[in-house]
RNA sequence: CGGGACGUGGCUCAGUCUGGUAGAGCACAGCGUUCGGGACGCUGGGGUCGCCGGUUCAAAUCCGGCCGUCCCGACCA
């Protein structure tokens, strides 16, 4: 077998799935964010796409395959050739047609389903296909966590209302929920943005990982379960401050003093009393946004406050040109002409501190309507751990997620763009009800080598495991212990047990390393040791349990112990 | 796109500051000893020092440009 394993891991790689990646032999890099698949990765990525298959013809979809290149006639039509930016990659035949190397596949599928469907008894109707899609990331990173090339699922369900579509996307969610299951993951479903694909709702489902590039809340009280950027900040308004007089105006002087930590350094007050001016570019010109010291702006939610497409932090120039001051100094105290948003938090605080809009001087004892006036208020921050579920108002838990699956409810934006009607019972003309499903099976496979490994290597889960069993002949040049070796393979494969024979002239500790590095489950060791006193070891890698046991039974009882491990991982 | 770092044999890296014969460990090939947790000995092969240009008697080393990779940020399924 081609499997080049690694002593050390190559300088490139930073958290352990992709390291261990790269010196198990499962993937080389080619380009930034594009990788070749080497046998021992494919193999575990047909593992995941089998799961899937099974679990998505169980749930009624019907796979397809869809072409990768794309015209830009349908991506005008969805109006997505202007809106998805840079992400898309484009580029011209040799007639100077417009193309792009798609990222996802909305368009083609209700372009296909609009032709062939015409009538309510068609529907409902649900299709899939997995293929490798390119979005030209900014950033790839983490291996094939974040690829620019990357292996996809997607599904598409067509439904003739509301309601269907619902019952769609339910039965979507349940089998996304049995595949992430059967993969062996630890893994949340939480409510998302919708991005760029659009619609009225969606859920994540997240890995649970340290490593992961989402943060994720939870409520410990109740089901609820967000990403970050989504949850609702509905915490009321700290009145308290608000019983305190009204202190005078004031104008300090704060040489180089920039940073809210900083700034309450210097003046001794702590970020919470502070206000932060951040300055936006949006659509329509240029936006002042206000939120507490402490607190973090959301891009999402202030996007979607302000309706606007663009939503960019300022240049060094506008914000001098819009303040008058150099960054770290703006306020909202004498700024005109722009629109000045202010997150609900803002609301119970009294006097505050304010950049001046003037270098090297911050205001104190700042007060909202007598010192400046905010156009309008609403929740624009980044959720904290201080706030309360906006569900049942229990305490809010953080965490570290990796996306492996995004359901959305649609709705009619493709159907409506791209023309997709049916004909009802009555013989009215009616706009498609879609849903998109999708899962990152290249990314599934990090995210499950994230979640187990430890310091030998990989420790898979038994149902997407390259090999179910390897077995290690620790003296090939032993005749006893290479033609146990041999007989153990075969009657293994006549079972359909899938297994991985280390047949090479090597030290002992050599395949004692390599075995544990690519993480095979179950491994059978025979050694002139146990070999003397008849019998084999087999010991499960995530358990480190050995068990000595005579080489004719080792077949049924290597059967059984199979059996038992898919068995513990999906009860 | 902004900030930072890096690019020397297949891998990990030294050498660059202070210009003067291109190195180590691992890996690879051969022989021998060996064979239960990344052995040992001997021998050997392998490098346009990312690319282009400049300075110099002389450049991996100094200067300029470009390319690539990674990290942080902005952004994003």
């Amino acid at each position: 077998m081609f499997l080049p394993t690694l002593r050390e891991a190559p300088a490139e790689a930073e958290v352990p799935s992709h390291k261990l990646m790269l010196r198990a032999g499962m993937i080389r890099k080619l380009a930034s964010g594009i990788y070749s698949y080497l046998p021992l990765g494919l193999r575990v990525i047909r593992k995941v796409e089998r799961i899937i298959r099974e679990e998505m013809d169980r749930a009624g979809a019907q796979e397809v395959l869809l072409p990768a290149i794309q015209p830009r006639e349908l991506w005008d039509k969805s109006g997505r050739w202007n809106v998805y930016g840079k992400e898309l990659l484009r580029f011209k035949d040799r007639h100077d047609h417009h193309y792009c190397i798609a990222p996802t596949h909305e368009e083609v599928i209700t372009d296909v389903v609009r032709r062939e469907v015409r009538s309510y008894r068609q529907l409902p109707l649900i299709l899939y296909q997995i293929q490798t899609k390119f979005r030209d990331e900014i950033r790839p990173r983490f291996g094939i966590m974040r690829g620019r090339e990357f292996g996809m699922k997607d599904a598409y369900s067509f439904d003739a209302d509301d309601e269907g579509a619902e019952k769609s996307y339910q039965r979507m969610y349940e089998a996304y929920c049995r595949i992430f299951k059967r993969c062996g993951l630890k893994f949340k479903v939480v409510e998302a943005e919708t991005g760029p694909i659009g619609g009225s709702f969606s859920h994540e489902f997240m890995v649970l990982a340290d490593t992961g590039e989402d943060a994720i809340v939870s409520c410990s009280e109740c089901h609820y379960a967000a990403n970050a950027e989504k949850a609702e900040v509905t915490s009321p308004d700290p009145a308290s401050s608000l019983s305190t007089p009204l202190k005078p105006l004031e104008k300090v002087y704060t040489p180089e003093i920039k940073a809210v930590s900083e700034v309450s350094e210097f003046l001794g007050v702590f970020p919470q009393e502070l206000v932060k001016t951040l300055i936006f570019q949006t659509d329509d010109g240029v936006v002042a946004a206000l939120v507490r010291g402490d607190h973090e702006i959301n891009h999402v939610k202030l996007r979607n406050f302000l309706g606007s497409h663009v939503l960019e932090l300022a240049d060094e120039q506008t914000i001098v040109g819009v303040t008058g001051a150099p960054v770290g100094f703006a306020g909202a105290i004498g700024l005109h002409n722009i629109r000045i948003i202010a997150d609900n938090a803002i609301r119970g605080m009294r006097n505050f501190v304010m950049g001046a809009n003037e270098k090297d001087f911050h205001y104190i004892n700042v007060n909202l309507d007598r010192d400046f006036k905010v156009d309008s208020f609403g929740d624009v921050r980044m959720i904290t751990s201080q706030d309360r579920c906006p569900k049942c108002g229990g305490l809010i838990q953080f965490f570290r997620g990796i996306e492996v699956g995004h359901v959305f409810k649609l709705g009619t934006k493709y159907s409506e763009a791209l023309n997709a009607t049916y004909l009802d019972k009555e013989g009215k003309e009616r706009l498609l009800v879609m849903g998109c499903y999708g899962i990152g099976v290249g990314r599934t496979v990090a995210a499950a080598i994230e979640q187990n490994h430890d310091s030998d290597g990989i420790i898979f889960p038994i149902t997407i495991a390259p090999f179910q069993v390897i077995i290690l002949p620790l003296d090939m040049s032993d005749r006893m212990i290479a033609e146990t070796a041999e007989s153990l393979y075969k009657s293994l494969i006549s079972k359909e047990i899938e297994v991985l024979l280390d047949d090479r002239q090597e030290w002992a500790g050599i395949k004692f390393k390599d075995g544990d590095l690519i993480g095979i489950p179950i491994r059978v060791t025979i050694g002139r040791k146990t070999l003397d006193k008849g019998s084999l070891e087999v010991t499960l890698r995530s358990k480190r349990a050995t068990h000595l046991v005579k080489p004719h039974e080792a077949p049924s009882f290597i059967e059984e112990l199979i059996k038992k491990e898919i068995y513990d991982q999906t009860e």
